[in-house]
DNA sequence: TTGTATGCGTTATCAA
DNA sequence: TTGATAACGCATACAA
């Protein structure tokens, strides 16, 4: 049962190869009837083009690659899943490359989807270094950054604004009273962290409040360090009374550390977390958060590099917003 | 800047472009002293070999198709992180298909993959209908399901012991003393809900109890129909004292509605989920649930289809271990 | 051991 | 409007 190919269709009519190819890719300088005989026979031989002889010949695969971090945490599932949808949407499909965080990986990805041949890539770099993105830079290939970006780097991006969700999150903070007001931030070298302390500095700043330095780490990823960092927070002084975490994983181990000194989240300590992810609204203490549109930020990503797909685009360079959402986590502060 | 092709490494060797190719893919024939020189060559020059040119010609791409219901979920982003590592691994790609659980999107899913000319599938199917994977049986293309099984078909699968699963969490509710063990179930299309529920239906059988029919619902996939469902539940008289969900998602929506209904848990009611999610163990009440080893699912699948990429193997079919995993949320009936 | 020639299925150029 | 022919880059049967 092999496939028909365009030379069965053309043998099937009369036509030559030429003339089926481009009767079936409507391309000008075929007569309507030479056309529809061609497609009524493809159609009954059940032609499908050889997406491999096309790309071969035309070098360009409808492919593109999308590398992230850790698919199986699903604030990159959501991004993934946005970019697939958008992608799809327009007949492109996505090879999937994880590179769990580790900057080698990332340039092993980069060599994969580039041997692929994809048409461009969609990456969440692990910013250790910058090499390889540079390297993706002189190499010409369409690529888009998402949910991180360098910058120093002219490149496309899509982010989120970080810099005011951690001004939000730490604003509605100080608005409620707080003025011990910790972050757990995650690795200073990725730029959503570096921007959420920046906001987190900013909103200090505007209030007229100085912050003590140990009151912020960075580093946290997991709900394990949340925990962790929390628990030596907790035994401080003067404790805080808010804890404004890098993410909802964070914010789950800090309200386990919280819980498990005896304490009441929010009475005793307001947490803020980041994401908006689906537990955050059904914990006990429901989160409040700052939450960001994830799946959009991936559909946003596929179409910025379809734009790039073209010639001579200028870069582009895209900042999706972010809203604070307030649950049951925060309250005033009674100290 | 364009690529070097063997072509261009003949020139410079002054070698025939079929003594290169041979050379550089470590096929007898060739003198030592031509492969060095060759090998030697094409490494300064930056020789990499056009997957496309090669899958064309060979009509193998190296590529595989992976279909899931949701890549936001947790749990399938774990399955297909695990078919990544084992693929890359294997020097095989992934491309990725969302079908959001939609029938429809999995048949165009899998034309798509097809038209990808992938060298395998591996995919969670909806099953609201069989069509499809029937189809694919008759195309002869290596396949394995995964996470998901048809009973009734010849095919090659990984699952987990669902069946066994659902037996565990009950047993373990009935030894606490509970007799009055309410299961809200996934939708019974897919094949794990109806397993789950058979493992339940055993327990309870095994246990000498037999159970009144309202106790059982099924169709639940989110953390709000497990509230919805809880909440009239809990309504019911007599109450349950133990809830068996049939995930974790559904798990938190049911405390939900049990901390909304002023009752707590476990003390007036024990709850059971499954899959062990990452935040099952933070949870204010951990979560006493069964998990299952989701990126070895996708391993083992992986592992599975590359052995299927072989002539003439035998149908294989897999079902990997699963445990309970007994937190907090569970304790013994004092009704 | 090495080279020549052909084909994989398309698309594109150029004549007819 | 249509067809012959070449080319994309690689692999292989066969000849040398």
């Amino acid at each position: 049962m092999r496939r028909v190919t365009l030379r069965d269709v053309a043998k099937a009519t009369g036509f030559s190869i030429n003339t089926v190819s481009r009767a079936l890719s409507h391309k000008p300088d075929v007569s309507e009837e030479t056309r529809e005989t061609i497609v009524e026979a493809a159609t009954k031989m059940g032609y499908r083009p050889n997406k491999l002889a096309r790309s071969l010949r035309s070098n360009k695969t409808y492919t593109i690659g999308v590398i992230v971090a850790d698919i199986a945490n699903p604030y990159f599932g959501a991004l993934v899943k946005g970019v697939e949808k958008e992608a799809r949407k327009r007949h492109y499909s996505v090879i999937l490359l994880n590179t769990d965080e580790d900057y080698e990986r990332e340039t092993e990805a980069i060599q994969v989807v580039l041997e692929e041949h994809v048409d461009g890539i969609i990456i969440s770099p692990t910013q250790k270094e910058k090499e390889t993105i540079k390297n993706l830079l002189q190499l010409g290939i369409p690529f888009v950054l998402f949910g991180r970006r360098f910058s120093d780097l002219a490149t496309n991006y899509v982010v989120t604004d970080d810099v005011h969700g951690g001004f939000l999150a730490t604003e509605h903070l100080i608005l409620l009273g707080h003025r011990q007001i910790a972050m757990i931030n995650g690795p200073l070298h990725i730029s959503s962290a570096k921007e959420r302390f920046q906001g987190y500095r900013e909103a200090l700043e505007r209030y007229g409040l100085k912050q003590d330095q140990p009151l912020v780490t960075a580093g946290a990823v997991t709900m394990e360090d949340g925990y962790e960092v929390a628990k030596s927070l907790l035994n401080q002084n003067p404790r805080p009374t808010a804890i404004f975490a890098f993410s909802d994983f964070v914010s789950f181990g800090v309200m386990k550390a919280i819980r498990e000194a005896g304490l009441k989240v929010p009475e005793d300590i307001s947490v803020v977390g980041y994401d908006d992810n689906q537990f955050a609204s059904c914990s006990e203490i429901p989160l409040t958060t700052v939450r960001v549109p994830k799946e959009e930020l991936g559909i946003s990503a596929a179409k910025v590099l379809k734009e790039q797909l073209a010639d001579n685009q200028p870069i582009k360079q895209v900042e999706l917003p972010v809203d604070l959402i307030v649950r049951q986590s925060t309250s005033s502060c009674n100290t």
